[in-house]
DNA sequence: AAGGCAAATGTTTTT
DNA sequence: CATTTGCCTT
């Protein structure tokens, strides 16, 4: 192949990083830099010109959307299959790592992945087992402390005997959950990490094999590698792989989830002579966005420097409107967008990023109204929702007895008169015994141990189960599936539902089945349904409909990182949504929503809105915040404020949006919704309300010092500002 | 075991 | 506000 195919169309930056033979190299990568595109024509350049073979090469990334780009724009840059490649996210990767070696790793062949569902589930159960208090100590809180641990690597025997109340509980619900899993064979997603990590500590021959065959070693998002990720990372580089990593400091958004942004300056003092490339010309976005960004983002310490610059032109200012309230913000985003859709754009060009899901509600109900197409990401993924779950949870059955999880999940679903009595009594004999609730199960029927009544009940699942698999046995993995949907009630339990949730149910049970006609082992050797299921619960998201249809994209800021729109709207910019409250105390929280609305900005090519409104409703309450400081921050003469109907310039302030909608409700007082006005004590605020009329009539005003309050007009000395 | 009502409870998300 | 959860009744 030709040399100028992989390099030729990169600038000298981008060249140096893919070109580098230096042992290890840390691309620092601003945002649409081009980072990705560096990392497959590395890989590329790799195979090509330094004759390394794809057996050597190692790449890795944090979503199977990512994992799943790369390989092809590898293949399609090379221009033939990588067979012998691995390319994958941390979790496959180690889950792949498990499942070939699952004797040296401790665990059974048949072991189960657990979704944070599941682990909530099998807490849940464990507060029981040791009765211990769920008001006092909230099971979310637990599973958060426990996913924390074992994100920095820590196992319950790691832990240090503490005095401390919620320590203690803690641990011995650690301790209590490794037992529980370790029992049923169940791996939850940090497992899979840990898991993978010990294997190369407990097993010095193993780690030196794949040592010796990976030799070159890649990572995409570096920023987002946790404690643990970063450790197997380093221990299976060892001293002779070569690794690279790009990332971006400014890009780090998932710290509350385990992600070390220090890890990026670790690499530098952990690995010898690291070379260091700096990608900071973007392809994406105009000057003026541009400038935004580094303006924002500017503000935080502790960055390892970077300016983003383009070629490209100033573009247009970036807009700011000042909404009345959030029905007017979803209002003004929707006829901007229909306008720039009148343009001859398409509406998937259209990007509308908020801080929090709770946004979208209004959000698409203005979108629902003006009738436009659109698309919101996030909320239930497919494999998330509860027949889907029900559904997996029978195929678990199958595969594994043990699973408790799965068993809990479906003993009386759909509903076979096995009643929380029955449960409970079967978790007790399960726990007393230090067997599985499903052996519980049979000895509690083989010894009589329940009434009649309840006993058949239990028979009679026992028996679906087992005559189930007999039945199943051999059949295509679709076939198995739908049998299983029928022989256990389960499609036409969930069709029972009233409304159309039964008819959507069963719609997403059918495409269980289509998703498993198309599924494809990776290995014919073994049963395709365990093989299914892993999968299932590492692609949770993967699945959902009416994906390529042209319609505006609606999604928060997290789920916007990687993407790009030439058209984008942020909306809610302001403080206490964002940055969001619950980041205010802690100052490495707030560099975080700093972050986040550095990503938003980098989102947008051609155009940016941004938004806010004086009021807005929230868990029903009115909340009057004042805009975001994060748009303070950029540079006035960047921004312009715009009303709906014409375009007012007014760089200096942003507080004092009034917006034309509203003008003639001011019933007959003089002064309009959204206007301006003086208090000779309160000072200076916004009218949001009116009421009343004559002598009587009161207006509501949200001072800028002072906050919301009614006021009596005819006393109340208002002046227009 | 299911349906009804009151109380609680509200970031961000991938695997 | 709106959704989910738990508790209570049938």
């Amino acid at each position: 192949m030709d040399v100028t195919e992989i390099i030729g169309t990169l600038n000298p930056a981008q060249r140096e990083a893919v070109t580098s033979a230096d042992s290890h190299l840390l691309v620092l990568a601003g945002a649409g830099s081009g980072k990705t595109r560096a990392l497959v024509h590395r890989i590329s350049w790799l195979v090509e010109v330094e004759q390394v073979s794809p057996f050597s090469i190692l790449a890795v990334t944090f979503t199977n959307k990512a994992a799943r780009e790369m390989r092809q724009r590898i293949e399609r840059l090379l221009g033939v299959p990588v067979g012998g490649m691995w390319v994958g996210t941390f979790h496959g990767l180690a889950h792949r790592l498990l499942q070939t070696h699952n004797r040296d790793a401790g665990l059974p062949d048949n072991f189960q992945i657990l979704d944070s569902d599941d682990q909530t589930r099998v807490i849940k159960r464990l507060y029981q087992a040791l009765d211990i208090d769920d008001s006092r100590w909230p099971v979310k809180q637990t599973q958060w402390f426990i996913n924390a641990q074992k994100d920095e690597g820590l196992r319950a025997r790691h832990l240090q005997a503490s005095q401390d109340p919620f320590h203690r509980t803690m641990h011995r619900l650690y301790a209590a959950y490794e037992e529980s899993c370790e029992r049923g064979g169940m791996v939850d997603f940090g497992e899979l990490l840990l898991r993978a990590h010990e294997l190369w500590l407990n097993k010095p021959e193993l780690l030196q094999h794949y040592q010796q065959r990976f030799r070159h070693i890649l990572v995409d998002e570096f920023q987002d590698t946790n404690s643990v990720q970063y450790a197997w990372l380093r221990v299976l580089a060892g001293k002779d792989s070569r690794v690279t990593v790009v990332g971006d400091d400014d890009q780090s958004i998932y710290g509350w989830r385990g992600a070390r942004i220090e890890n990026i300056l670790n690499f530098n003092c952990d690995f010898p002579d690291v070379k260091t490339v700096r990608l900071e010309q973007n392809y994406r976005s105009t000057q003026n966005i541009l400038q935004a960004a580094n303006a924002v983002i500017a503000k935080n310490g502790d960055r390892l420097g970077k300016n983003l610059w383009t070629e490209g032109p100033d573009g247009e200012p970036i807009s700011l409107y000042a909404a009345f309230n959030e029905q007017d913000e979803a209002r003004f985003i929707t006829e901007q967008a229909k306008q720039w859709a009148n343009k001859g754009n398409r509406w998937s060009d259209i990007g509308v990023l908020y801080r929090s899901n709770a946004q979208s509600r209004v959000l698409e109900d203005a979108l629902i109204r003006a009738q436009l197409p659109y698309r919101i990401y996030g909320g239930h993924k497919f494999y998330e929702r509860m027949e889907i779950r029900n559904a997996l949870a029978y195929l678990r059955l199958l595969t594994n007895r043990q699973d408790d999880a799965a068993f809990e999940r479906v003993i009386n679903t759909p509903t076979r008169g096995i009643g929380e009595k029955s449960a409970l009594t079967l978790r007790q004999l399960a726990r007393d015994e230090g067997m599985s609730l499903w052996h519980a199960a049979e000895k509690a029927v083989a010894e009589k141990l329940f009434p009649s009544r309840a006993a058949t009940a239990i028979n009679g699942f026992l028996q679906l189960v087992d005559g189930l698999q007999q039945e199943v046995e051999g059949l295509p993995l679709h076939e198995q599936v739908e049998a299983m949907l029928q022989r256990t009630d389960l499609m036409a339990f969930h069709g029972r539902e009233k409304g159309e949730r039964g008819q959507a149910r069963k719609e997403n049970l059918a495409e269980l089945v289509s998703a498993c006609r198309e599924f494809s082992a990776e290995d014919p050797e073994r049963p395709a349904l365990p093989q299914f299921l892993s999968e299932a619960m590492l692609n949770a998201g993967e699945r959902q409909a009416d994906s390529d249809q042209d319609a505006i994209q609606l999604m928060t800021l997290h789920s916007a990182k990687g993407l790009e729109f030439p058209l984008v709207f942020m909306a809610g910019m302001e403080e206490n949504l964002f940055p969001h409250r619950m980041s205010g105390d802690e100052p490495g929280r707030l560099e975080e929503e700093r972050r986040l609305a550095y990503v938003g900005v980098t989102r947008a090519m051609e155009k940016l809105f941004l938004s806010f409104a004086e009021c807005r409703q929230l868990y029903g309450k009115d909340n009057y915040n004042a805009v975001s400081r994060f748009v303070r921050d950029i540079p006035a003469e960047l921004v312009e404020e715009v009303r709906l109907s014409n375009q007012v310039r007014r760089p200096t302030s942003y507080a004092g949006g009034s917006s034309a909608l509203f003008s003639d409700q001011g019933s007959g007082t003089g002064f309009d919704l959204g206007q301006r006005v003086m208090h000779n004590i309160f000072g200076e605020g916004t009218i949001l309300n009116f009421e009343g009329n004559g002598p009587q009539a009161r207006v509501q005003v949200n001072f800028d010092s002072e906050g919301s309050k009614w006021l009596v007009l005819s006393f109340a000395k208002l002046e227009p500002v």
